[in-house]
DNA sequence: TGTACATCAGTGAACGCGCGTTCACTGATGTAC
DNA sequence: TGTACATCAGTGAACGCGCGTTCACTGATGTAC
């Protein structure tokens, strides 16, 4: 097995992931702008100086959180965008898809949500790139959609992006509704979806 | 005058609403779980030990500048309210209100949209819990409304709520868009508050 | 109005502590022959 | 396969620094008579 990851390389990618998983669970209680190197390193148990091996600062480890973060968002979405039946079952799935995501990765919607509009530029930034890339294949989906006949690229670009706002919104919404409310939750943000897709509808009346 | 205040009551509120301006001027470039008690005292001109004479911790701090940010925003929604006018008037208004609460008090938007999900607790429960507040006051708004004969009670929240939420994530964005292109971003605004206006008008069909 | 005492917002020195960063190091893994 | 050397992930001591908090204080403002 040539193409093997030496020792020494597998290693390394274990303490980067204990590095990357120790971080984000200490950021269930703070941001990622008062989360501190030494933190990281004790609760993986490595000498702080180890730190340096693989990232440069705590916001370097930040800008790797949010790749390994949305990429569950995103798995989330090509999921919806290939969800077939008719749109009254399309919403309760795409909702129903939004909870699981929340039950299966709450850390990562939480530092989605937190650090979205949080105090580190450079993690702001790659998390609205993300965001913007994933509204663009969602408008894709949309544009191949029959009901999209004769919508304008930019408007679907604008719907495309207030879905995936409201995903990220009610995601968040989610992850702060205790078990026993989690129902009137789900039923509510299916209506609020329910809602946007009605005005879809007759969009070109 | 007797109501007024006492030379000494009238400084210590001076202080009191300087430390709270140097924090949000702070707060721009970082999280409230990060920010120091030192940074807004030296910021102030104050020794650090006078900061106890007002607040017990930053995170005090933190409840005191909801009040104050969500103060702003509550006039802005009360305004709104009270627009008359055609559905599409009404709309461009309302649209045109969340970008000047942004070009007047851009501190505020960015304290809330950043705290909303932040890493301080007491704050992030201040803040929702003054939001659904507001979407009350709104339900109460839309119940008011002709268009809203027929509307459950819970259907008029999940809408009210809808646009609270609709109106915080609209002012964050502005709050990150280049004045070249606010044009652009207003008008994107506007078309998806329209998109749920045609929900909202189709709703009991 | 004047005096004697009380209040209390802001001071400044001091403290112990954890932080980020540097540096020379160790010893297991990798490589060349 | 065995040997000799190179690499480099992780170590541990050391550093200077700013932090939050304590404490006794000062002196202007407030109050009682």
């Amino acid at each position: 097995m040539s193409h093997t990851l030496g020792v020494r390389q597998a290693q390394k990618q274990k303490t980067r992931q204990a590095l990357l998983d120790a971080a984000l669970g200490l950021l269930e209680d703070q941001s990622l702008s008062s989360l501190g190197l030494r933190e990281v390193t004790r609760a993986v148990g490595v000498a702080p100086t180890a730190f340096y091996r693989h990232f440069d600062s705590t916001a370097e480890l930040g800008v790797a959180l949010v790749e390994e973060a949305l990429g569950s968002l995103h798995e989330t979405i090509t999921t919806m965008l290939t969800t077939t039946g008719s749109n009254e079952e399309r919403l309760g799935r795409t909702v129903g898809l939004i909870a699981r995501l929340v039950r299966t990765h709450p850390s990562h919607v939480r530092f989605i949500a937190r650090e979205r509009h949080g105090g580190v530029q450079r993690v702001r930034d790659a998390i609205g790139g993300q965001l913007a890339r994933f509204a663009e294949e969602v408008a894709e989906g949309l544009a191949a959609d029959p009901v999209s006949a004769g919508w304008s690229r930019d408007d679907l670009r604008m719907l495309a992006w207030h879905y995936v706002e409201h995903m990220v919104m009610t995601a968040s919404v989610f992850l702060e509704t205790p078990p026993e409310r989690m129902d009137a939750a789900i039923d509510l943000a299916t209506r609020q979806l329910r809602l946007v897709n009605l005005g879809r509808a007759h969009w070109l009346d």
